[in-house]
DNA sequence: GGCCAGGCTAGCA
DNA sequence: TGCTAGCATGGC
């Protein structure tokens, strides 16, 4: 088999464990190979199957040296695509400081980035897989929109068996629009769910949507674009741009999480309304996305933490 | 048992 | 233009 490895440091501060634990407290942890010291997916890339396993041995570390796989790529073109790829994910060109020093000045910011150092955006593949992602995972809770998500992926993703590993790829467009709505009713998607994932990857396939075209749009023209679209509101295209795109700047206002958790850590007494939170945010200009995944986060945490306390008596 | 989940649409006034 | 029931299910 033929394997492309690459070293790779990323600027310090830069917590690959805090990776490890994201995917594994997510929705998508069956996207991935997890093991102590990697992480591990299957891509189409090409037209190929890659594999690609990133190892990070000091992955505790605040400045951590990885290596980063790539198995079955035919040459080296498309295992530098993969290589590219995984660098889009794990947000290792997007240094830390300019953003914790844009944000010395709030002391509640100060206190998540001290508990935080160093986690970086874990990125999404590519903006289709976003959209599915996104809007399996409107409204319901986590447990059962990674039941769901599991679900499509086994229904119609491409198994890849390698060294003995078994993965999927994430289904393509063409694999998702060849379904029918009523594929997706026995996996426990309602009506319209089915109808909003299918219709979208065949707009895909047919040429109506340019995911590509996204690229060159700034955020309102983009979110202008994607709610057009059927079953695709305002928080799903913010999900897109921010976790499929990648873009720094992007302020979901209206998400719940996102203002729970503002309430909760600036100790307010209600839970901010949405203009509230585009009057907060002006502070953080530039960084929305990167405060919105830390408060994220950090309310994650705490929310683990008063629960094991309470399941521990404490 | 009821309400809320990292919402959205269709239908109604 | 603005409001709300309904969607499917799990967790608390």
């Amino acid at each position: 088999m033929n394997i492309s490895t690459y070293t790779i440091t990323p600027q310090a501060p830069y917590r690959f464990d805090f990776f490890r634990e994201r995917i594994v407290t997510s929705s998508n942890s069956y996207l991935y190979d997890i093991g102590d010291q990697h992480l591990g997916r299957a891509h189409l890339i090409d037209g190929h199957h890659v594999f690609v396993r990133v190892s990070c041995p000091n992955q505790g570390s605040d400045a951590p040296e990885f290596h980063l796989h790539v198995e079955g790529a035919p040459d080296e073109a498309v295992a530098e695509k993969a290589m590219r790829l995984w660098r889009h994910m794990l947000s290792l060109d997007r240094p830390l400081y300019p953003f914790y020093a844009k944000m010395s000045g709030d002391p509640v910011l100060c206190g998540i980035i001290d508990q935080l150092s160093g986690l970086n955006l874990l990125l999404e593949a590519d903006p289709f897989e976003s959209m599915i992602l996104s809007i399996i995972g409107q409204q319901v809770n986590l447990t059962f929109a990674e039941n769901l998500k599991r679900a499509l992926v086994e229904l119609c993703g491409t198994r890849i068996e390698l060294n003995g590993r078994s993965v999927y790829a994430f289904p393509t467009p063409e694999q998702i629009a060849r379904l029918q709505y009523e594929d997706l009713r026995p996996l426990k998607y309602s009506q319209r769910k089915a109808e909003y994932i299918i219709d979208f990857a065949r707009g895909v396939v047919n040429g109506e949507i340019d995911l590509a075209a996204l690229e060159q749009m700034d955020n309102d023209e983009a979110i202008a674009t994607l709610v057009k679209l059927r079953g695709i509101g305002r928080w799903t295209a913010e999900c897109v741009l921010l976790f499929g795109l990648g873009r720094p700047d992007l302020l979901p206002a209206a998400d719940i999480g996102l203002r729970n958790a503002i309430q909760h850590f600036y100790g307010l007494d209600h839970q901010p309304t949405e203009p509230e939170v585009r009057e907060r945010a002006t502070a953080w200009a530039g960084y929305e996305s990167y405060v919105t995944y830390y408060l994220w986060t950090a309310l994650g945490l705490a929310k683990a933490q008063a629960k094991k306390q309470k399941s521990t008596g404490n």
